[in-house]
RNA sequence: GGGGAGGUUCCCGAGUGGUCAAAGGGGGCAGACUGUAAAUCUGUUGCCGAAGUGCUUCGGAGGUUCGAAUCCUCCCCUCCCCA
């Protein structure tokens, strides 16, 4: 590991956006130690298994798991396919349902075809943890269960939360940060990454490290990627996520939506700008005379370039232009094939292909306005459209959604 | 085990016999505006070819009543206090 930069070179890269780092001053004697001995720091995070699409938040912590493997450390990717199976109660407020053993081995493969697009795939270990926690005997969780008191467990901020709402806790939950700590255990991590909602989970795991005898881990927490609609954290159950893998124009889009004082944040936690572009942002950001706007396209391509390249980057952004700007169409629109008929209703043309989700709504979009073919607004709920065989017609609801219908 | 409070539409939450498909807020959707799918404003938000003395929905199953989210019985679930 002669190629490993200076402590400080390291401690420089790898606190910047951290939100903690505990206990302060130990990951640099754990550096200062790799260092001397030549052996790679194991930093670990686990992942959920049963939201296994990787959004923007997601790609907060992995940024720093990369840098760690850029200044030479092994990162272990870390999937929790039987704690997917109790359901981490962290944020949600609420018990979460079991996943079935097949759903989670179905979502840990979709994490292996993401992860690689930010994570270095040499240095990388995934695990699974049912591989340890899958073989424990009920006497192996007991002893487990007697290292932690309830007292600590309740101290977790949404657990008290919850405690005092009233709202139901189940054992079962308590169990959660258990296993995950056990993960640490079994592992044997040196550091441990998650946002800053895994810091109870992350120091449990530090705690019942050193009950088996083990060094404890170092946590470092990342702040919370809020999502787009501004106030809670991304995630994809609640509808406010944005998928690296979706496709470009979406991304544009959503980033588009996000309040404009989310602006900073965001560049902070997923844009790849370096130090002096981002002084030139929050320079960009205080100026009266600077359209956010054009902050914010910046922004959305410089997120797509990450992930989908420059030109999809590019591409989405005049997409974007077309239809929202010049208020024009796509390029491509999905087209679907309808038997023909002498005429179809335009109401029930609407529901059928999925455009309304009922006859009702289908009739109250175009009430308000929201639904036009071939480019002119539908005025009335009874109209019906000619549909003989190869006839065609270009569907517009709302702002942004375009379907062809074709009749044959 | 004893006592108390509750379970309402996507969410929160009002509603204690008809005027309830159910207030209000949030969210969603649509429209206007906009160098943003920001902000703001307006409308809309169970289903049915819109129409009706229509159908389904207030934890579940029964019952009372001309009529039940509202009353009764049993069951399921949650919270609080006591043990």
């Amino acid at each position: 590991m002669s190629d490993m930069p200076t402590v400080s070179e390291q401690m420089r890269l790898l606190s910047r956006g951290v939100s903690e780092i505990l206990p302060e001053g130990e990951l640099e004697k754990k550096l200062e130690k790799s260092l001397q001995d030549g052996r790679p720091l194991r930093v670990k995070e686990g992942f959920d298994a049963s939201a296994p699409d990787l959004h923007l938040g997601h790609t907060v912590t992995l940024r720093k798991l990369r840098q760690f493997q850029d200044l030479g450390h092994t990162v272990i990717f870390l999937i929790g396919d039987f704690t997917g199976m109790i359901g981490d109660p962290t944020g949600k407020n609420e018990t979460r349902p079991m996943l079935t053993p097949e759903e989670v081995q179905a979502n840990a493969e979709t994490y292996r075809r993401q992860v690689f697009k930010i994570l270095d795939e040499e240095k990388t270990e995934i695990r699974f943890n049912s591989e340890w926690c899958a073989s424990m005997s009920s006497a192996d969780v007991l002893r487990l269960a007697s290292r932690y008191t309830v007292a600590r467990m309740i101290e977790r901020d949404d657990f008290q939360k919850r405690y005092r709402a009233g709202t139901p806790i189940s054992i079962q939950e308590f169990l959660y940060p258990l296993f995950q700590g056990y993960d640490s255990v079994a592992l044997k991590s040196d550091v441990e990454v998650g946002g800053t909602d895994q810091k109870f989970n992350l120091l449990v795991g530090r705690d019942l490290q050193s009950q088996y005898g083990l060094r404890p881990q170092t946590v470092l927490t990342m702040p919370l990627l809020p999502g787009t609609d501004g106030v809670e954290k991304m995630s994809k159950s609640l509808g406010n996520a944005i998928g690296i893998l979706e496709a470009p124009e979406e991304i544009f889009g959503k980033v588009m939506s996000i309040p404009d004082e989310l602006m900073l944040t965001w560049y902070e936690l997923v844009s790849d700008l370096d130090a002096d572009a981002m002084d030139e942002v929050r320079r960009r950001l205080g100026d009266p005379g600077e359209n956010p706007a054009r902050l914010k396209r910046d922004l959305a391509r410089n997120i797509i370039a990450q992930y989908h390249g420059e030109k999809a980057a590019h591409d989405a952004e005049a997409a974007f232009d077309r239809i929202f700007v010049e208020k024009g169409e796509p390029d491509e629109v999905e087209v679907r094939t309808v038997d023909a008929a002498e005429a179809v209703w335009i109401v029930k043309l609407l529901n059928d292909l999925g455009l309304a989700a009922s006859r009702g709504e289908a009739r109250r979009l175009i009430q308000q306005g929201g639904v036009s073919v071939d480019g002119e607004k539908v005025e009335s709920a009874d109209l019906e459209l000619p549909a003989p065989a190869g006839r065609r017609y270009r569907l517009k609801v709302g702002k942004r959604r375009f379907l062809d219908v074709l009749f044959e």
